[in-house]
DNA sequence: CGAATTGTTTGCGCCCCGACAAACAAGCGC
DNA sequence: GCGCTTGTTTGTCGGGGCGCAAACAATTCG
């Protein structure tokens, strides 16, 4: 395997005010992987052997509940950490990671975090600084499940991932992985069939234009307005 | 002001693996304070000049949204950790906390955080540990949100409640503060409605108990069964 | 002690949206 | 190319639960 380079990974929020050294340190005990569509990075309750670091690709987190409901967590982009169950004090990764289009991560073995504690304090505190901002992402997403309508809540999720991962293209703004209808249903807690009868819909208001596994939002104004619910019932 | 004793803060999970000296110094830069029923230790959006332990009483922690809803994020009970907003790399409150009944916390300014962070690592990673559950229970928030019907929900909710302040009686478990159908209403996502039907019902199946602001849970068995859904719905 | 405030109960109608079903379309492997 | 699998569309039906409204009960306050 060719050795890896630190400029993989400096600019990255995660490793934000750390030294050349430090990275090429951190980067020096990775392992790099590639991981095929579809297939698991990491499932839950697995014992968590690593934590890793997305380098390309799109990663779906999901947790299934007893009775056979999966619910998406997030999308992870690059650049993001996942896995990282034992800052939070657990051993056990608590929800599954897919890869939802061929993805190269990096990976380190869970028994280096308390290392890396000691020795790249400001990695640890941008990792604190992740998990913060999931647990407001998490926050916002019980407040919109509390308030919110389906419509609104499929529209937020859109917008959402848009944010994340737009690609501007001619017409629109294309989310550039492979979406299908029942994903955004495991989202938003609704089903395959209605978010299909909201597209077509939207579709037919030159909202959104959809295909298979592929959604671009034409007019993101006024699907946002349909997101607060300041929008016309036409 | 009567001086603060480090047995307040002794053997409470914030402050597990410090040393009785380092609780002493701790507890000798806090103000202890006294809030009175239903006003605020904080509010939403303001400068988070203050982070807090919750020595006495039940505290609220709700959110807002532009279009007037309340959604309660969650109950904190004596030796809670409340607004540690800065752990997650904010200057501001991302929630509001209301006194249930008078309550007694110890508040810290928030300026001390990067010293307590230097001098106490253990403090902080204990807060850590904290903001860490509470993102799991945000998570299984969402997925309840997602998955479950409404009397579920208020099942678990009630559970939850139990699990965290019940107080044995002679006929069951006592929620051992002021609850009324509009607060179970905004922790679950429905209406005062909703729950007042759901509790009258469960009322005359001997499942709870319940009066003016004041809810029994008689039977916490059937009721986990009727929130996991194995319940015959007669 | 009466009036005002706050919390609870209950009825009714409607509508969102989930369940079920069936047909269709697109990609994939052989 | 042909079947098979996977994803999408669309119809119909029914019910859970919300909005609205009104009456009632418990507390608080003057």
């Amino acid at each position: 395997m060719a050795s890896l380079d630190r400029s993989l990974i400096a600019g990255l929020s995660a490793f934000q005010d750390l030294t050349a050294k430090e990275l090429d340190t951190i980067i020096g005990r990775a392992r790099s992987k590639r991981i095929a569509r579809n297939a698991f990075l990491f499932e839950e309750e697995q014992e968590a052997h690593s934590f890793f670091l997305l380098l390309d690709g799109h990663v779906r987190v999901v947790k299934s509940t007893p009775d056979g409901h999966e619910v998406t967590v997030r999308y992870i982009s690059p650049g993001e950490l996942m896995g990282i169950a034992l800052a939070l004090g657990r051993t056990t990764y608590p929800a599954s990671a897919i890869a939802v289009v061929d993805c190269v991560s990096l990976a380190w073995p869970s028994h280096q975090w308390p290392t890396f504690a000691e020795e790249f304090p400001a990695f640890v505190a941008n990792a604190y600084k992740t998990i913060g901002s999931r647990l407001q992402d998490a926050h916002s997403r019980v407040i919109e499940m509390s308030t919110e309508q389906v419509d609104q809540r499929v529209a937020h999720a859109l917008l959402k991932l848009v944010d994340q991962t737009g690609k501007k293209t001619g017409e629109g703004f294309l989310i550039d992985f492979p979406l299908s209808r029942q994903n955004i249903a495991e989202m938003t807690g609704t089903t395959l069939h209605t978010v299909s009868r909201l597209l077509s819909c939207w579709e037919g208001k030159g909202l959104v234009k959809s295909g298979r596994q592929k959604v671009t939002v034409l007019a993101p104004h006024r699907l946002l307005e349909l997101a607060e619910g300041r929008a016309e019932k036409s």
